[in-house]
DNA sequence: CGGGTTTTATAGCTTTGTGTTATGAAATCG
DNA sequence: CGATTTCATAACACAAAGCTATAAAACCCG
């Protein structure tokens, strides 16, 4: 015969209690019940396991030997337990993001905290990378939620973008901060401070400068918003980013203004296809989506990108 | 529902295979048990543990979390088992000793190590006393096996004892190893080195000594039959022993003659009367018996002592 | 020591868990 | 696309584990 979990709960039960009737009661069922388990436990095992005294069974000997065992044992069962009560409630599991090096400083690291805040079991592996990476580790599965721009479909990867409002930024004192809102006839002269050439942002951007026939002319070239930002905080030009990155820098020496026409730095959140999302998961992208809500650009004036990717 | 073991061997089975089918063979019942164990399983953590996923079944994110911690619950289930059987092969247990000093150090060590040999999982505890707190300890049961001697009886202490056979020893060169047997006669002017004079052995030997009118003359008193070989051997003076205890001095400088009338050193051994005795526990005591045999007096000449105490 | 109380074990019965075989649906593969 | 493998479902058998009722044993106290 082999031993059952209902012996071994029998079995501590009345260690603990010395009675077979109060473990009966601590189990919440009825004393022949716990008796012939004991029974059962005892035959299993080839020895007695306990002896009359004065009043009270103890353990014998032998029995002694397992008690610790059959705690831990025990114990461990509880455990798994907890965890896929905590893994229903979503309350714990594992979550793998890979995002672009500037949201893992700056946006992410909030969202992670409210996120994790109600959910004491979930563990996070961040990894900051270049999109091209991203979109590798997500088809390859070691990721399962990506953060990234410029994607263009991929059969393993199902995305959605938002399109993120853009503004125009300058030094505290600049002359332009006089206008209410900038474009690019405003800015005609002006050498400014943006994304790299090669970025898609910066096509878009140059996309708009071109149609109303400015050109756009080059300061200082960067890979992440948050440089450009730092850069006009202190004073070295003008640069046109998204509205969620000048949100550490309000108060810092720079002016915020709307920046007409519409333009949309195209976020994409990407997980594999063909794995099933995971609770947490899903539960962490519509936290993450509920945090960028304030700086999506309303969807009837979004330019140069429709509101979801193909699947 | 509550999580059953059978769901977790399953569980664990279709994980390590990949394969429901090959989970079955392994756990050596049929597929459709697996199937449903396995369905059963998903329905009380209340989430999908696995996906097709090329022809194999993978664990999902969330069962992923879960699998290392099945894993180590029935790893400790499967040691529980191998502990029982170990206790009914009485190859694992706790034994708790206390004896004279004199057998920690002389001939306990050997026969422990010869039980101790084919049993893996036994641990022994090992307390050398005084006869008093020997007893004391037996009656308070916080040791299973006493070894003693000028034991009277007590009602929670069962005990058992041995007569030890005595021999006279002398110094290698020594007058007197020229005779065969020795008695208080030959011994007549001889002052002697023998155990404390409130030692029942003492007064065993006394009695000798007064039946044949030979007066005991005191050279020094010790407390152990090893300090008084030892004596004997650095060549002080002639002594009366056990002769368990001169066998690790044959050979370095002692003369060995049976002793005549004979005389017994009355060993007793110890155990609890309310405590049922453990197996292993049971088996040391024949194991310990046995190694004694050759040692003890022939029953139907002992000096003084029956050869069982009152139980 | 004897009678009442408490505690444990046994008996008979029901429900639930775990196994079986038979079989159909779905996925995989050549 | 048809053959094969793989999995799930159905129908049933038996063991485990629960219950109530009750007998037996141990304990307590006058």
């Amino acid at each position: 015969m082999t031993i059952r979990l209902r012996q071994l709960e029998a079995f501590r039960a009345v260690a603990r209690t010395g009675s077979v009737t109060h473990a009966a009661q601590a189990l919440g069922i009825s004393q022949p019940a716990v008796s012939r388990l004991l029974g059962n436990f005892a035959e299993t095992v080839g020895f007695d396991v306990f002896q009359r005294r004065d009043g009270r069974l103890t353990p014998t000997q032998e029995a002694r030997y397992l008690l610790g065992e059959v705690d831990r044992l025990l114990e461990g069962l509880h455990h798994l337990e907890q965890l896929t009560q905590d893994i229903t409630d979503r309350k714990a599991g594992h979550l793998r993001i890979a995002c672009l090096p500037g949201f893992a400083t700056s946006h992410l690291p909030g969202v992670l905290a409210d996120f994790l805040r109600t959910r004491p079991g979930v563990t996070v592996s961040l990894e900051p990378d270049r999109p091209e990476r991203i979109l590798e580790w997500i088809i390859g599965e070691q990721y399962d939620f990506g953060i990234t721009d410029s994607f263009s479909g991929h059969p393993a990867v199902k995305s959605e973008t938002l399109n993120m409002r853009c503004v125009c930024i300058l030094p505290q004192g600049h002359p332009l901060s006089a206008r209410p809102t900038l474009g690019p006839q405003d800015l005609a002269g002006e050498r400014l401070i943006h994304t790299r050439r090669d970025s898609t942002f910066f096509r878009d951007l140059d996309a708009l400068f071109q149609q109303s026939g400015v050109p756009l002319q080059t300061l200082i070239e960067v890979r992440q918003f948050t440089a450009a930002c730092m850069l006009v905080s202190k004073g070295l030009g003008v640069s046109v980013v998204s509205e969620l990155d000048t949100r550490d820098y309000l108060g810092r020496g720079i002016v915020v203004r709307p920046f007409a026409p519409a333009l949309a730095h195209r976020l994409t959140l990407l997980h594999p296809t063909h794995t099933p999302i995971s609770m947490v998961t899903l539960e962490f992208m519509e936290a993450f989506r509920q945090s960028l809500a304030p700086y999506l650009l309303a969807p009837d004036n979004a330019a140069g990108s429709p509101g979801k990717a193909p699947e």
